[in-house]
DNA sequence: AGCTACAATGAAAGCGCTTCCATTTCTTCG
DNA sequence: CGAAGAAATGGAAGCGCTTTCATTGTAGCT
């Protein structure tokens, strides 16, 4: 007890540590490293004392000399353009769920959809020893290509398909998706066809699908309205007005995210389209609102959740050394009909 | 060179060391530490030197080892209960933006509003020793309130408000939401008042606030039924139903979320009420989708990435050792009176 | 030339843990 | 009951950095 009181007052100026825990039960540092990490190798009896002292000390491991050690983090970092944008928030959602149950804690990064700052980022999260990192997307500077497979960790690219990834991609075609999306409008019949997109990677994919399906059958309109990605509601409403005002007859649209169809939905219903017969619009991620609009959106719906998990599963599996992960997990997606296509 | 090549190949099995880069310039570790710490102390020809084989050999710090060695790590962490439901999605891109270029990393915990998670979500990141750590909320287990304060290191609650906060607090009363909410659609005057919320302490308050406002004037009704945070558009849509099942005469709802807020919106429109007359409706938050519903949604808008971006200083600042940040920083809300009320 | 002052660099210790290997303590069984 | 093997524990070294304090180099001045 006099100990105690006396590591109690030391702590005032630095945290209580394992050698502390050591001394107050009267056992050597190492069987109380291995009382936290491996207690089945410790007797019950010491076990028992070795976690009172723990309880009554409040003593927190330290993480970062665990890992400079042990050469393992537990930490799995993740890079996302964004996360106030809905489509990833999910992903990000299903990784953490994925990784908390494995005993491993997530670092996230915010690339803002910039490549450079995506490079940064890699660094400054390489820097912390991650046991492996996700990346949204399969497009890096080669700077951030070399640097990763410099750090010899596994990787996991997410939200594109791709036959040579990194290391293991999870994802889908999004030339596919535009594609698909071409067909189920080209069923229906329009006379003029039309993509409403952001300039990211992904939704550039997208379009490029889209206008490869309609290729000698259609020529494909582009607003020219420069769209950053995140794109929004006012980019699909300002696109839309573009593209009614240029031309008449019946129109197919294609928008690169449900927000910007959103905004092209209201953009049309103030105007007074008949939907799906003068106008449809598609949709990409089905997102909450999606059946809430009016008319209902119809959308690509992908399972957003699913890609975490799955991106979490096998990073988990690389880091336990199994070396048959496939290098490509493919995602299904599909499109959802409902009123407005 | 020979040395470089041969440094080059222990590599492949161990990342370079901050001594390989010293023994590669010609210096000893401490000057390369310096040169990446505090390069104004290095003299220009040895600095650019080491620069030169850093750049060469790819080397990244390991800040697990630095952080041991300093007791400084530049790591905040944040608890959040969700980062999918928009709500917090702002507020961390807010905090993110600010850390990064104050040359901090986040590590985002999610909650998913239960304060046991939070708890142990608590002491996985105290283990990495971060430099601050931001809690969503004032509502804590006791055992977490007691790890906070033994870890001695700054904490800013964000999005309520309390004049006793565990060190810092960015936000704003939920009750005075809820009474502001409930003189708003006093004013209008409505036969019934009623209330559709989640459970959370927050959503809780604003319930709280807006039937103490209208205490001896009337009866606030209370759907009954369980919604567990996050709440749904479903659950907006059901309890509307309930509400309006229930009685007769105009009325007038507070949702504890513009998503709820939304689904009721949708079941009013769906039985032709006439809004603002028979039916008023305020949400909070004032999301995206708000404006462009039908008619548009009347919400309570608050500044959310501001609370991420105070939060992030104010924890700076007291990781700077500045005394003087204040207890309670508050952040403005006020009224979107929109078509719904 | 000699002395002071400062700039630039280095040596050694240590941050708090884990790993490897050695040692002690307990079982078990002929 | 003692040897063999397993279970439980400990000692020492080291992970890759920063810190503190000491040393060397370089001007600047008289």
């Amino acid at each position: 007890m006099a100990d105690y009181e006396k590591i109690k007052q030391n702590t005032a100026s630095g945290p209580v540590t394992l050698a502390d825990i050591a001394k107050l039960a009267g056992v050597s540092p190492v069987t109380v490293s291995r009382a936290i990490n491996t207690p089945q190798l410790v007797k019950p009896r010491t076990l028992e004392a070795i976690e009172r002292v723990i309880a009554k000390t409040g003593y927190v491991p330290n993480l970062l000399a665990g890992g400079l050690a042990s050469r393992k983090t537990r930490l799995i970092a993740a890079v996302v353009p964004s996360v106030a944008s809905t489509i990833f928030a999910e992903t990000i959602e299903g990784l953490n769920a994925e990784l908390v149950s494995a005993g491993y804690q997530l670092m996230l990064g915010l690339s803002g959809y910039d490549l450079s700052r995506e490079l940064e980022l890699t660094r400054a999260i390489l820097a912390r020893r991650p046991d492996g990192i996700i990346l949204t997307g399969i497009t890096h500077l080669k700077e951030t290509r070399a640097m990763l497979t410099g750090a010899g960790l596994p990787i996991v690219e997410i939200w594109d398909s791709t036959p040579s990834p990194l290391d293991t991609a999870v994802g889908f075609s999004h030339a596919a998706v535009g594609s698909l999306v071409a067909g189920h409008l080209l069923i229906r019949g329009y006379d003029r066809y039309a993509q409403i997109g952001a300039n990211d990677p992904r939704a550039v994919q997208r379009r490029d699908g889209f206008v490869d399906r309609l290729k000698g059958i259609a020529e494909v309109e582009l607003p020219e309205l420069e769209m950053n990605s995140p794109s929004t509601f006012r980019d699909g409403r300002v696109a839309m007005a573009q593209l009614l005002d240029k031309g008449k007859g019946s129109i197919g649209v294609f928008c690169s995210s449900d927000v910007v169809a959103h905004g092209a939905l209201a953009e049309a219903h103030a105007r007074g389209c008949k939907m799906p017969e003068d106008l449809a619009i598609i949709g990409f991620g089905d997102f909450d609102f999606a059946p809430h609009t009016h008319p209902p959106l119809t959308t690509v719906r992908i399972d957003r959740r699913d890609i975490g998990t799955k991106a979490a599963r096998s990073i988990l599996r690389k880091i336990d050394g199994d070396e048959n992960v496939e290098a490509m997990i493919n995602i299904d997606f599909h499109i959802v009909a409902r009123g407005t296509a």
